[in-house]
DNA sequence: ATATTAGTCGACTATCTCAATCGACTAAGT
DNA sequence: ACTTAGTCGATTGAGATAGTCGACTAATAT
């Protein structure tokens, strides 16, 4: 039930894109900096967040990545969806990406896998990166004045 | 967020022994056939199981396996947890392998995944393979009198 | 006793996925 | 034109996954 580095990662470019919401376009290698990412696995990860419609690029000098709607409307789920798939336990709970297996009749487990997966999705929908973003802005305030 | 095919073989195996938990030990061949796992890498799933101490075992003819305690003791929890480790998403938020990330202070998505860990394991830790072979029960009757 | 049945153990392998890296290219500003 | 910065495809190394295999050991039935 692990989420992938690149799941983990994405989520913590996107928060950054979030936070700096009002800057408008980072360069790659600010966000790889300030969440410690490797810069060349940061590249391919934004790109493809890019080509799943949630950033937006502008190239040559002050160029780099910007959401392409704001924080409120990006849930973490999607981000996720792009990067690791479904977020079912196994695929014949999946919503996106349904895929029966050949013993569901007998099956006693497949209603746990959806509890599961339902438990997940709701928490992973309703959060959107502006909950996030602020959440990071409470948490960083907490730590400069203790 | 997907289970392992090993963690699915393994709660699918522990069902299987629970349903028949009247019968005492089934051989690896009759599980395998029941639900459908390749056999000799049923073995090796029943084997760690049983070292974990969640089965036992009986050599010869008239052995196999059995459950070492009766299902309403063995949460599905348990056996994922012994099969693909830890239930949370990432280290940080684990509480059987905890691992703290470098940026905890400032990290606004902690929270998040620690919603989504405690979700994952209130489910499979209220849950039984009592439950299970029960909703198994229940499932069969209804396949055979609709 | 001994033949048969069935679990035990360690090692082995093929395939895949993950996490990353690289080089060459293209577009945007100055 | 020159520099900056994103784009794209390919490749790689390590490690995990999903299995297989052969030889061994213990229990039972005859
Ligand atoms: S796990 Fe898919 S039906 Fe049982
Ligand atoms: S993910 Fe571990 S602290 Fe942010």
């Amino acid at each position: 039930m692990r989420l992938s580095t690149k799941g983990e990662y994405a989520s913590r470019a996107m928060l950054e894109l979030s936070v700096r919401y009002a800057e408008g376009a980072l360069h790659i290698r600010d966000i790889s900096a300030a969440q410690g990412i490797p810069e060349r696995f940061l590249e391919q990860i934004l790109l493809q967040l890019k080509r799943a419609g949630y950033l937006r690029s502008r190239k040559g000098p002050k160029g780099g990545y910007f959401l392409a709607k704001p924080p409120s409307r990006i849930s973490v789920a999607e981000v996720i969806r792009v990067m690791d798939g479904p977020l079912a336990p196994i695929d014949c709970v999946s919503v996106t990406a349904h895929d029966p297996c050949p013993r569901e009749p007998y099956c006693g487990l497949k209603g746990l896998w959806k509890e599961v997966r339902d438990a997940v999705a709701e928490i992973l929908e309703r959060t959107t990166f502006e909950d996030m973003a602020e959440r990071s802005r409470v948490a960083k305030a907490r730590s400069v004045t203790p």
